[in-house]
This record gives structure tokens, C-alpha cells and sequence, in this order.
DNA sequence: CGATTTTGACCAGCGC
DNA sequence: GCGCTGGTCAAAATCG
């Protein structure tokens, strides 16, 4: 059993390693890295990703669609069309019909960078576990963790942190905005931290086969209740045990204190709760390099990025600071399209109505809950913390 | 042939 | 007002 997962994880590694300091190793998947790759990235010398490379010179042809010479009327329309949407105002008319994303109405997933998201860490080992078990004994039929299709489609590497961070989003569906960031825990290497953003639209993860009609079908409806049809939790319970959430600020001692207790949201309850309402129940990672670039820091090479960045801990977490009540904030917007959820989700609350229902239904969720709670007590008062997350 | 990944560039928000 | 950083796009490349 570990034999694959093993290996699998190491050739992915070794992948990653290889592709990021820039060695070809073309042992992996593709690596458009074979030629060209000039020095283009001299506009604004950005961070460190972008000009460090700089292979030969043979033709310069990429770019994209913003040519230097060759600027037409939409040259910066870039994401109007599968934006999650809410920002145009009113005139934009994406190919493809936005169907009101779950979005609550205030600003879901406007910005790129003010979305609420809610935050979870788990130990990289199960991650790898989770993804790469394939199929020795438990291929029985337990699907992975997450059933739902991540496409990577960016990465790049943060400031404080030599781990670079992968940006992932739903392959289900186009319209789906559920999108999801991977990066390795600048505190704890051995900490996958994996943010969530939107949630999806689609009902369900889809099985491979009926991606494309639900793409072209559009998916214009979504259900509100899960116990409607939606297996959705083989799973969960599953990741519960494994995923690492940490418990909400409330009860938590100061954030300032906690200096690196992460504070986060996407607890079970909120799982559960999600869960209730059919869309997201993801907490374990399934990126199938996550890992790999996790695996190692960016640079390879030495002489890279980093430079007095490593030991400011303090000073550098600090970033993470406004983790304090935003967190919370995020929490509740997190649930977005809960109505009377959101309200109520205070910690109690929530906890309270979720365990009905849950006590309801499924028993055994009730207690994973459960345990989970405990294990949360435990922690918190053993506290390690890794990272905070931010915004 | 299609799905995915890789990767540099571009963009938009935020801070100084 | 400028610069930085994070986040996203889309062309190219590969794998299955
Ligand atoms: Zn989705």
C-alpha cells in the first residue's frame, strides 16, 4: 500500500523539484519548458518566479493574446467571461451564462483578493495518502477524498514562504467557481494548508464521464438539499478524521497569543452543514502535484528568492495578523448561501442544529463530530498552530 | 483527441 | 502616484 503512494510521491517530488529549479527531467507530465522561455518577464521585474529563468533565445512567440504589436479593440477583457462573477456591472455577456453562483449577494468571489475563504490544514502525509492510494486494498470503492475534479491552473510563489502556492479550480463545470489554493505551511512543512474559496454549482462531483454534458447543459440548477440525492458522505467522514481544522476564535485565547494558531473555519460543522445543502464537502487535498512543488522550495537551486525572509517568523507571520474577528467574518460568508445558517452560525448554534439534523440521519457522522470537537479542545490547548490564515 | 499541467504575463487591490 | 503582491489567464506542451 505504501509502495505506490510511495513512489508515486517521490517521482512527484522529484518532478516538481526538478521543474522548479529548472532542470529537464521530462519524467512527469508536460513541461512546456523545452525551448524558449526568453527574457520576457524584464516589464516589471516581478518578485523572483517570473525572471529567473531564462533559457535560449530561439523564438519568442508565446506571450498571449497581448501581443506588443498587435493590440486589439478587447485587448484586456481577460477573465470577463468566467469570472465568478458580480463585478461586471451589467453589461457583460459571457458566452456563457452566468447562472447566479451562489453568491450571496455581497461579494463572494468578486476579487481576487478580498474573497472570503475558509482555511484547512492537513498533514501532507494524508494528502498524499489520499490521493495517491489507488489500488491496493481500499480501492474497494471509498472515493478519494474529494470527489471533485481540481484543475491547476496557477501557481506562484509567495512571499514569506519558500513553498510556492498552487492555485486550483473546479474542472466539473466551467461556471463553477469554486476554486481552491494549495501551498505548504511556511511553519510546519509537513502541513498542507489548503484554502477554499467559492463553492461549487454543480450538485455533484460529476463522474468522469458526464463532465462535458454538464458543461454544455450549463448547470442552471442547483439543489439546496443534499439529503435530496447527493452521496456526499462517504467521505466526509473520512476527511474529518484526518483533516485538521482548527476551532473558530471565539473561545480561542487571544490571536496574538496564538502568535501562529491558525484560526480557522471550515470545521466539520461547516462541512456537515455544506454538506447539507449539497456542494462542497472537499477537505482533503487531491491536487496531483500538490505535494510535489510543497516538496520541496522553490529554488532549488540556492541563490534563489528567500532571501531575509526565512527567519522572520515573527515579524513576517505578522501578515497574518488580521486573523483576528475577519476570520470569523469569513467564516459566516463562507457559508454564503446559508440563509438562516449564516445567521445562526455562531459556534453553539451551529454546532446544535447541525448535530439535530446529523443526529437525524447519520449517526456516525454525529460521531466523527464528536470526536473531532475533541480532538479541536486538545489541540487548542496543545496549540502548535502553523500558519494563520490570511487573507 | 481531449484533459491537464506548466508557466510567463497581465491585472487589480492595497500599501506606502 | 507608484510599487508590490497575490491571483488569474491563456498559449504551449504532454500525458492518457
Ligand atoms: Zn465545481
Amino acid at each position: 500500500m505504501t509502495a505506490t503512494a510511495a513512489v508515486a510521491a517521490t517521482a512527484a517530488a522529484a518532478a516538481a523539484a526538478a521543474a522548479v529549479g529548472g532542470v529537464s527531467l521530462g519524467s512527469k507530465r508536460n513541461q512546456p519548458t523545452p525551448r524558449r522561455r526568453t527574457a520576457v518577464a524584464l516589464r516589471r521585474s516581478p518578485p523572483f518566479s517570473t525572471l529567473i529563468w531564462r533559457r535560449n533565445t530561439s523564438s519568442v512567440r508565446r506571450r498571449r493574446r497581448r501581443s506588443p504589436l498587435a493590440p486589439p479593440p478587447p485587448p484586456r477583457l481577460r477573465r470577463e467571461g468566467s469570472l465568478p462573477g458580480t463585478r461586471s456591472p451589467s453589461s457583460s455577456h459571457s458566452p456563457v451564462p452566468e447562472f447566479e453562483v451562489p453568491n450571496r449577494g455581497n461579494r463572494p468571489c468578486s476579487s481576487r483578493r478580498s474573497v472570503q475563504k475558509r482555511v484547512v490544514s492537513i498533514p501532507i502525509a494524508e494528502a498524499e495518502g489520499s490521493r495517491s492510494k489507488g489500488g491496493v486494498s481500499d480501492g474497494g470503492g471509498a472515493p478519494p477524498s474529494d470527489s471533485w475534479a481540481w484543475r491547476k491552473y496557477g501557481q506562484k510563489p509567495i512571499k514569506g514562504s519558500p513553498y510556492p502556492r498552487g492555485y486550483y479550480r473546479c474542472s466539473s463545470s466551467k461556471g463553477c467557481p469554486a476554486r481552491k489554493q494549495v501551498e505548504r505551511s511556511r511553519a510546519d512543512p509537513s502541513l498542507l494548508v489548503i484554502t477554499y474559496a467559492c463553492e461549487h454549482n454543480h450538485p455533484w462531483p460529476l463522474p468522469k464521464n458526464h463532465q462535458q454534458q454538464q458543461q454544455k447543459e450549463g448547470i442552471h440548477r442547483r439543489q439546496p438539499s443534499a439529503a435530496a440525492g447527493s452521496p456526499s458522505k462517504p467521505a466526509l467522514g473520512k476527511q474529518e478524521s484526518e483533516a485538521i481544522v482548527s476551532p473558530p476564535p471565539a473561545t480561542s485565547s487571544s490571536p496574538s497569543s496564538a502568535g501562529d494558531g491558525q484560526i480557522f473555519a471550515a470545521d466539520l460543522s461547516l462541512a456537515m452543514m455544506a454538506d447539507e445543502f449539497g456542494w462542497f464537502s472537499d477537505v482533503s487535498a487531491s491536487p496531483p502535484a500538490g505535494d510535489a512543488f510543497l516538496g520541496g522550495p522553490i529554488g532549488d537551486g540556492g541563490a534563489l528568492m528567500i532571501p531575509p525572509a526565512v527567519d522572520q517568523e515573527t515579524d513576517d507571520f505578522a501578515g497574518s495578523e488580521g486573523a483576528a474577528p475577519e476570520e470569523e467574518e469569513a467564516l459566516f460568508a463562507g457559508l454564503g448561501e446559508l440563509p438562516e445558517c449564516a445567521v445562526v452560525f455562531r459556534r453553539g448554534f451551529l454546532d446544535r442544529q447541525i448535530r439535530m439534523q446529523i443526529d437525524g440521519k447519520d449517526d456516525r457522522l454525529l460521531w466523527r463530530m464528536r470526536e473531532k470537537e475533541l480532538e479541536l479542545e486538545i489541540e487548542r490547548e496543545g496549540e502548535r498552530g502553523c500558519v494563520a490564515a490570511s487573507r
